[in-house]
DNA sequence: CTAAACCCTCCCATTATGGTAGACTCAAGT
DNA sequence: ACTTGAGTCTACCATAATGGGAGGGTTTAG
């Protein structure tokens, strides 16, 4: 049984954010001593961990919340979360594809300005093309 | 002299977005006529043009705020529009890397899960660990 | 005169997180 | 017993940029 400010140390996950992982129905129901105050089960810390980790995968909340029913049934299919997870990659990989693009167009702007005093700028010529 | 549906038209920025950048004081003042109506000059297509290749190319509102500034200062030096250039370049860049690190372990994961009918799956394993 | 197409303002929702205020609880020290 | 500090609670605000919609005025064409 911890409370919240030792889950956090436990979990990694800011006391803020468990509190709204509750709010929004993600993290598992908490008990509440008569004072009020939550406590937690090693579940929870499981729990938080997981969700720690899927976000550091860039995974938005609403996948993880599919991740952990997957993960909480034992029923479940492997491909179903194969199936998620490549979602997400085929994501990441298209921002990854625009975000270069973009940086190669910069390129060519900074490369094309020379940067000195004078007022004289073909960066803010493109942009005001 | 047009009004805000034909400035859509013209500069490509919704109807949304421009009245959003006015309020935000990004966009030049507009005038207003008897019955409330905005109306535009080509200054502000211009403006607006020149906001939406910014804001295509990954710069935040705050920074175009500066740009803008520069553009409209005939007495400022390239080289401080290719620092910003330049920082925000470096802002993609990093985010670039990071995610193509997420990439990298979502490939190692999916690489390592069979994708069957199976409850056995290494990806959610990995999270729970 | 009416319908359609415009325009207006104001409010809400999004995503996930951090900050703060005001109030309560608990444990330790004096 | 009393105070102090740390911990916790809820509730509200802010972020970034955009879209959606309600409810209501205006203009133009038929």
């Amino acid at each position: 049984m911890f409370q919240i400010g030792q889950t956090e140390r436990l979990s990694g996950v800011s006391v803020k954010q468990i509190r709204y992982y509750e709010s929004i129905g993600l993290l598992s129901k908490t008990h509440r001593r008569e004072n009020g105050y939550r406590t937690y089960e090693e579940r929870h810390i499981h729990e938080l961990r997981f969700i720690k980790r899927a976000r550091e995968l860039g995974f938005p909340i609403k996948e993880i919340r599919e991740l952990l029913a997957l993960w909480r049934n034992k029923r479940r299919s492997s491909g179903q979360v194969r199936v998620l997870a490549e979602r997400h990659r085929n994501a990441i990989k298209e921002r990854v594809k625009a975000h270069r693009k973009i940086v190669l167009s910069l390129d060519r702007l900074i490369e094309s300005c020379k940067g000195d005093e004078r007022p004289d700028c073909p960066i803010l010529d493109a942009l005001g093309r």
